[in-house]
DNA sequence: TTTAAATACGATCAAATTAGTCGTATTTAT
DNA sequence: ATAAATACGACTAATTTGATCGTATTTAAA
């Protein structure tokens, strides 16, 4: 529980190396051999942030990732949507496909965690963290 | 990720239940059928709740669980640490078995994270969210 | 104009975590 | 004695997460 997953985590380094190189377009697999981490697999996390704008890829030989003017100001609440989809404490708050709404007697705590959290991400960047 | 496991919603449902109907003592059983909950998962649950004196266990006939005067103003922290160990955003954190400190560049911004998840819950109890 | 280095993306397999079950022991009111 | 309850460890099943593979596409440069 509450443990970031591989994606996120992957996501982070890539885009604080990123902006430490800031400018210089950088590859997958440069980031992949200097942090040890599977190639294909952040291949794919950073195709996720490429199309959400947080960083901008440019194809072909010499060709890589760079980070955009939106990225510092990205909220963490964003970019671990943007990984993983709906952040919520309880998938019923999505699915309602739940048989127990009726004698459901943890809908108003489950609430009140999931706003706090949501409160938490949405007021944090990306730069605050750094 | 960021999901609550099944233990913790248990535990809540169950708390939940017996502040409402205080004072009496109410079996694993009762909860269980009234919430359709797994029988022996809400048992263990019970019991690792009962060691950390949330709620008092009594044997027998009649036996059953009530809250105890601790149980309000338990911290979520408190809560999710009782029913599922340390409570950090990586293990990285308690194991430290890393190979990769030296080239970590996400130190300071997991730390952050971690600081304000676990300053969310230090300061929110199962009272506050009831 | 071919080649090679890069991103893009879906499918599939492996590993880890979480959820649930089972068996047996212990306590205790009746 | 018996039955109703908690206590607890071992095991199995299901789900989620992590990693790999194959193939297509783009494009700089020889």
């Amino acid at each position: 529980m509450l443990k970031i997953t591989r994606k996120v985590e992957y996501a982070l380094i890539a885009v604080r190396y990123l902006e430490e190189t800031s400018e210089k377009l950088v590859s997958v697999n440069e980031i992949s051999k200097l942090h040890g981490i599977p190639r294909e697999l952040l291949a794919k996390t950073m195709q996720k942030l490429a199309s959400a704008n947080i960083v901008k890829s440019v194809k072909g030989p010499h060709g890589g990732y760079k980070t955009t003017t939106k990225a510092a100001n990205t909220t963490l609440n964003d970019f671990f949507e943007i990984l993983e989809g709906p952040t919520a404490i309880m998938d019923c708050y999505f699915d309602s496909g739940c048989d127990h709404l009726t004698s459901c007697n943890i809908r108003t705590p489950i609430n009140k965690i999931n706003n706090s959290i949501r409160n938490l991400f949405d007021n944090l960047t990306l730069a605050d963290i750094s």
